[in-house]
RNA sequence: GCCCGAAUGGCGGAAUUGGUAGACGCGCUGGACUCAAAAUCCAGUGUCCCUUAAAGACGUGCCGGUUCGAGCCCGGCUUUGGGCACCA
């Protein structure tokens, strides 16, 4: 019988499919494990290699973990709203339902061929209505809470209200966005409207205005996350700065949590760091500084975290969107700040990060310095943001180079306030020295003058300590179709929740999918969008709204009653490895977790973090190949003969290309115009140049793993991908080498099959084999769960080589186990095939045992110290008894052995001996 | 500019975490089988000196240090990948 894997592959797909062997479902009395891929976004193109990647890892964790006697869930869905759907509808009509429909039974089609164990009976998309139901709900659990700073969680809107009619504004502290200042009386005597508008400032899905990112060529606003230098991420339109009123999430309220609770999970260093930047906390203090504009006066709040530095300042600066810029504008200086912001507003964001070029207006008023009692001018620029800290700053321009840009264009003076630092040429920034000018910090250091500084504030009551985070309030509306609609509807101008029996509000019919002709969201075509004879809320939710929870919803897929069970959470918990890539580091990856701890904060879920460990694979860059065309000729040159001519190099479709040598046969029927082309070879060889480069259509580098499938199989794509290096990294795909796992497998099916004779027999494995094989179990079992599954591949692979000829059933039953992960058809044909009638899931991961797999051995003599040392391995559960035996067989004397805990030395005279412990 | 990470043969990558660098695979060279090819199997394959071999020397981006011993630790660079970037 030969090795034939696309009848094996075939054949245990549908069994598997058949007796549903990877359904999951909770069992106490096994111990639990989520295993969870960052599930696709079923595009046109279809399933790349590059996909596959994390989740043959995290198959091959699941079905290790199965092996170990662990209860695994393991499933696997579509995140199927989003732009590309909808950008596709505008221009051809046809309903995103439709197009992702297409796209999700393409990716389904190609994810069976790969042998993954998912329980498909938990498969949803987030377009369902069943799904996006929940996705829903919890819109309106956050509508219907508010932030409690003290308690640091989440809580019904109906406390919150209670407390305003017990103690006024003041009766709690509470996360909001300027909210105005009232008595209890007062707020009883509100009406309604009133009530509702001032419950909107804490409500922890809001409505708001604030300065979003608009992009006009998509319609529609985006999150920070979603604007990658001033240009969408999707499309790469530009994106404007403009202030609208939106749906916001209150994810600022979460900052401290979101930053504490990253000590807590097993995620990447650099993963977390890049949290924590997004978070971005600083300590610092907030002052208030009196500025006087046409004979009145107010008091600005600004922030700094260099309170050290007040007697440096010189003047203020507003950002151009902060609400003081109309109340500090003079008279005289009106028409030139109206100019000044008509200029700003026109900027993308792109130019305004990219131009760097320092711009402002003179406000025309005047502020108090709070320590010196100077008066500085107050200006307006864009360098200043409002949506951090007050929008409003003091300026130092010795200690900090923006202010010092600022103050260099405009001409404003500069004060060096610590000792020794040259600030003629450029600001000095680092947090060092000793200060100077300074009045009562004088002498001290700057790390000493901070706190001195802000205690000093505190006392005199010109400002307390502050900690502010960079991370915003995540913009939650999108003037777009395709995505959930808000359970929303307007009474009498009053946003009020539908009822929750009333969910899902599914998506109307609409006859085109563009915004109106009046800029309205699409959702405004649709007819009778109403509820009770109210207006519905038109825009719709962010592509992230519906996967910010799917981990939840695995848990118990099909409930109409809860978006999980207590039971089925209390059970599975959260997911203990997810794997994915790190480009959502900053978006779904925070998303997810303040919209978990949000469902923490409300009792709906048991633990506050969704993800224990996460591991990021690398992308896989595709590998181009390039042929080289003589110009003005249909003559095409190999790659070492280049140079002699003059060529044009193009690229050639990598599929027509085996480890560079390109199919000359396949290049000709490629293209019509290469029918007749000529070819100069290299020992009767085309050898393509390479390169490597994104993946993509357009280099003709995308490869399709079914492609890999129909020529190799699913076991050797499976094998291969993970040998091609450690999961983490970045690489290009390259199909060298992928002849050399293709054989591994072949050869490994020639341990039981010579031809049509059966070799497998009954006999007592070798001492050897017994080492090869143990030494195998130790190393799977440890790469595994390090996820280096690059060394496991090779570790079968000597394996094999040590193996060779031996067909012994109490080897190869357990090499079957061990192999199951990585190459699940061959392994469950070749099982079967050996008597067993129950899939090798069922198995057991053999025992490792250690005994069989470390003699000790004298590795080598080292000279140093005048002595001569020999290294004696031996395992690190020997005697030191064990060790001077051992040390005697080897001739040699020992005179002193060492606490085996740690390696020690043996002397003997004139020699020592440096013992090695293994594991 | 700031913060992480990486650098090892012709290529992808190993190296028990301070102990014989280059496992495993690809590629390449030679051989066996074959009329021939494919497939398969066997042997060789870091560099230099050399007809070859033995032996030797050199060798983990660069310079220096610690150590009996450094790919691994320390100091200073270079190149490169990624993230953040007026965050006061």
């Amino acid at each position: 019988m030969d090795y034939d894997f696309i009848e094996i592959e075939k054949k245990w797909q549908a069994w598997w499919a058949e007796h549903k062997t990877y359904k999951a479902e909770p069992d106490t009395t096994k111990p639990k494990y989520y295993v969870l891929d960052m599930f696709p976004y079923p595009s046109g193109a279809g399933l790349h290699v590059g996909h596959p990647l994390g989740y043959i890892a995290s198959d091959i964790f699941s079905r290790y973990k199965r092996l170990k006697g662990f209860n695994v869930l393991h499933p696997m869905g579509y995140d199927a709203f989003g732009l590309p759907a909808e950008q596709y509808a505008i221009q051809t009509g046809q309903h995103p339902e439709k197009t992702t429909h297409q796209n999700v039974a393409r990716y389904r089609e190609q994810l069976d061929r790969i042998g993954f164990s998912y329980d498909w009976d938990r498969e949803f998309r987030t377009s369902d209505p069943d799904y996006y139901k929940w996705t829903q709900w919890a819109f309106l659990q956050m509508f219907g809470s508010w932030y409690d700073n003290g308690l640091q969680k989440a809580r019904p809107i109906a406390e919150l209200e209670a407390a305003f009619a017990e103690g006024g504004s003041a009766a709690v502290d509470a996360a909001n966005n300027d909210a105005p200042v009232f008595t209890a009386d007062e707020w009883t005597g509100f009406t309604e409207k009133e009530k509702a508008d001032i419950l909107m400032h804490y409500r922890i899905a809001y409505q708001g205005e604030s300065t979003v990112n608009w992009c006009p060529a998509l319609g529609t606003v985006l999150a920070n996350d979603e604007v990658k230098d001033g240009y969408s991420e999707r499309g790469g339109y530009p994106v404007f700065q403009k202030k609208m009123t939106q749906w916001q999430l209150r994810v600022s309220a979460y900052a401290g949590r979101l930053l504490e609770g990253l000590d807590r999970l097993d995620w990447t260093d650099s993963l977390k760091e890049m949290q924590r930047n997004w978070i971005g906390k600083s300590q610092g203090a907030e002052m208030v500084f009196k500025v006087t504009c046409d004979g009145k006066q107010h008091d600005v709040t600004i922030f700094t975290t260099r309170a050290d530095t007040v007697f440096g300042v010189t003047f203020m600066v507003l950002a151009p969107e902060s609400e003081w810029v109309e109340k500090l504008t003079s008279a005289s200086q009106k028409e030139a700040v109206a100019a000044y912001l008509e200029q700003v507003k026109k900027k993308t964001e792109r130019e305004r990060i990219a131009g760097k070029a320092v711009t402002g207006v003179f406000s025309g008023s005047y502020a108090l310095n709070p320590l010196t009692g100077a008066e500085v001018p107050v200006w307006i620029s864009e360098y200043v943001l409002a949506g951090y800290g007050t929008g409003a700053i003091m300026a130092v321009p010795a200690h900090d180079s923006r202010d010092y840009a600022f103050a260099k264009k405009f001409d404003l003076p500069v004060i060096p306030l610590i000792e020794g630092a040259d600030v003629s040429e450029d600001s000095f920034d680092a947090k060092e020295g000793v200060m100077m000018n300074s009045g009562f910090l004088d002498g001290l250091t700057v790390k000493e003058a901070i706190p001195a500084a802000i205690d000093y504030i505190e006392a005199n009551g010109l400002g307390h300590r502050k900690v502010n985070y960079r991370i915003r309030d995540a913009i939650f509306s999108r003037q777009r179709y395709w995505g959930e609609p808000f359970p929303i509807y307007f009474k009498d101008g009053i946003a009020t929740p539908l009822p929750t029996e009333e969910l899902p509000l599914t998506l109307p019919e609409i006859n085109e999918y563009k915004p109106t002709e009046a800029g309205e969201p699409p959702l405004a075509r649709a007819k009778d969008w109403t509820y009770g004879g109210y207006p519905l809320e038109t825009s719709t939710m962010p592509g992230f709204a519906g996967s910010s929870a799917y981990y939840l919803r695995y848990m118990d897929p099909h409930n109409d009653k809860a978006l999980v069970s207590p039971e089925a959470d209390g059970y599975w918990r959260n997911v203990d490895l997810y794997i994915g890539g790190t480009e959502h580091a900053t978006g779904h990856l925070i998303y997810s977790r303040f919209w978990n701890k949000f469902l923490y904060d409300l009792g709906y879920v048991c633990e506050d973090e969704p993800f224990r460990k996460l591991i990021n694979q690398g992308m896989i860059q595709g590998r181009s190949n390039f042929v080289y065309r003589i110009v003005n000729t249909n003559t095409f040159v190999s790659f070492g003969l280049k140079d002699r001519y003059e060529t044009t190099e193009i690229h050639v479709d990598v599929n027509i290309v085996r480890n560079d040598r390109l199919d000359i046969e396949a290049f000709k029927r490629w293209r019509p115009e290469y029918e007749h082309a000529e070819f100069i070879l290299e020992d009767g060889e085309y050898v393509c140049g390479w390169a490597i480069e994104k993946m993509s259509k357009s280099m003709y580098n995308v490869v399709n793993p079914d492609y890999v499938c129909n020529t190799y199989g699913a076991d050797t794509l499976r094998l291969y991908e993970m040998f091609l290096g450690p999961i983490e990294q970045a690489k290009p795909w390259s199909t060298d080498g992928i002849d050399g796992v293709n054989r591994f497998l072949k050869r490994f099916w020639r341990l039981f099959w010579d031809r049509d004779t059966w070799l497998v027999t009954d006999g007592e494995p070798t001492r050897a084999e017994l080492k090869t094989l143990h030494k195998l179990i130790g190393k799977e079992q440890e790469d595994i769960e390090n996820f280096s599954y690059n060394t496991t591949v090779s570790a079968f692979m000597i394996a094999l080589n040590e193996l060779q000829g031996c067909s012994k059933r109490a080897v190869l039953e357990p090499l079957l186990i061990l192999l199951s992960p990585f190459a699940p058809h061959i392994a469950e044909e070749l099982w079967h095939q050996l008597g067993h009638e129950d899939s090798i899931v069922y198995a057991a991961f053999p025992e490792y045992r250690p005994e069989y797999t470390v003699d000790s051995s004298i590795k080598y003599p080292v000279s140093f110290n005048g002595k001569t040392r020999f290294f004696l391995e031996v395992p690190a559960s020997a005697t030191p008894a064990e060790v001077e035996a051992q040390v005697r067989s080897h001739g040699l004397t020992p005179k002193y052995v060492g606490d085996l805990s740690i390696a020690k030395m043996i002397v003997v005279p004139g020699r020592i001996v440096n013992v090695v412990l293994k594991k």
